[in-house]
DNA sequence: GAAATTTTTTTCGTTTATGATCTTTTCAGA
DNA sequence: TCTGAAAAGATCATAAACGAAAAAAATTTC
């Protein structure tokens, strides 16, 4: 009966990992090796993991990585990073939540804010945030990316134009040590920069593992938000740029 | 005793713990499994819960907005109805779907045309056709409306003016025998005519209950829509009056 | 209260998931 | 390079779960 529910499982661990062994998943799931040995075959054959003498590891990252795997790498730092970020937000004012996993952790966490409006042109969020009956819910239009449920283009954008939030929280694809906002796509970067103009208060969510990656496509400087919300301690030079431009940082206290 | 205690009772449970066995169920309600096994297959085919080998899981992907209230009412005669309709659109057009559960019906029956622009102010029919490569989406601005998924108000209406479409399937809350097309909301209204005078073929989705219900806001008459996807005859008056309008009337033949 | 309809149980052949057995392959240390 | 233990793969056995269809029970309808 299991299979079904262990085969993800075993793919999640994996996630979260890098690795899985046969052994430990023999105990974890209480049944012979042989079982295993079947389920991590039959993820290799569908690709999901790359089989290894005794165990499995996640498939060489030759191919970009996709949203549903994005979504679970670093799971618990978004989380720490969402909580630590939720926080600041107060009950009944306005918020931009824009494309990304770890904004998608920050709606998660409104959950149980009161009297918010929130407008976003994510549908993920949207479709999240709908649980709640405190939260008026406003949808940007515009282009759906099927890839993560984002809304892009001109449409996203003008949408925006005719708000003005007390609230933005925004995410990127890299951080630059010099303090530069980076994105992979261009169309992207538009949006970002208006959300930038149009909010009192912006805040960037960004896991360490943004620290290490390149992006083409800048968004803004850290000069230009209020805070980044981040689960380890940036690079030095990062850390002096946002003390004289007047950027806290926030790092997210571990939970688990 | 009573399926219809027993059936929304496996929902809940699966809800609380994300899952339900065969075999708790049979314990549960003192009844076979083979009963179980029914009601766990109606409540997949109704896609309130996904099928595995020894019991049922919640649905992982596909959260639907407002599905609990809306239930299956009709929703075979609803898939009928959207195959009729689905099966006059063309591949490589444009394509305007309205908010409404027989429209969302549409939606998935449009999944296998190809080279489509779909314009919906339906979240959950964005969702459902982002599973398709062949489909562009674009969603509209607005309030995201919690009972059903639907984006409403000035935005989406700002949005809609913005295109023109070669087909556009509209829902309805009722239908006069006059040939008034009425609804409940009066801010649907708005888009709904908007929609009607940006399209060049025009098709209504509604199910033969609407011919028995009232609602209070006018949206068109049945004589500016190019033709009427039902599953049973309409009342005469209503039969004469698109004849008299060169409106076709297309009653869906039931599949089941 | 009988007939018609729905719901549940029974029955049975088929499929699926798992475990057991045996042979082959892999890998680390001599 | 050789060797032996651990791991893997193939094959088979088995028990549980499955679907279909008929029979039985419960219900609704007239």
């Amino acid at each position: 009966m299991a299979q079904t529910v262990r085969k993800p499982e075993i793919v999640s661990i994996a996630r979260r990992d890098g690795m899985v062994t046969v052994e430990n998943l023999v105990t974890r799931f209480g049944v012979t090796p042989q079982t295993i040995r079947r389920d991590l075959a039959e993820l290799a054959d569908e690709g999901q993991l790359e089989r290894i003498h005794g165990g499995a590891l996640l498939p060489s990252k030759t191919t970009n990585i996709g949203y549903s795997e994005r979504r679970e790498m670093n799971q618990a730092a978004k989380v720490d990073i969402a909580r630590a970020c939720a926080a600041e937000i107060p009950n009944d004012c306005c918020v931009f939540l824009n494309i990304g996993t770890t904004t998608e952790a920050v709606a998660t966490e409104l959950l149980h804010h009161e009297g918010l409006l929130v407008v976003t042109n994510n549908i993920n969020i949207a479709t999240k945030l709908s649980e709640s009956k405190e939260i008026e819910v406003v949808v940007t239009g515009g282009n759906l990316r099927r890839s993560d449920g984002g809304l892009i283009g001109d449409l996203a954008k003008q949408t925006i134009s005719q708000f003005r939030f007390d609230y933005a929280v925004i995410g990127c694809s890299a951080l630059h040590e010099d303090g530069d906002i980076l994105d992979y796509d261009f169309l992207e970067v538009g949006v970002s920069k208006e959300i930038i103009s149009r909010s009192e208060h912006v805040f960037l969510v960004a896991d360490a593992a943004k620290f290490e990656r390149k992006a083409p496509a800048r968004i803004a400087s850290l000069s230009s938000v209020e805070a980044l919300f981040t689960d380890k301690q940036p690079p030095y030079r990062t850390t002096d740029m946002c003390r004289a431009a007047d950027t806290r940082i926030v790092i997210a206290p571990n939970s688990g």
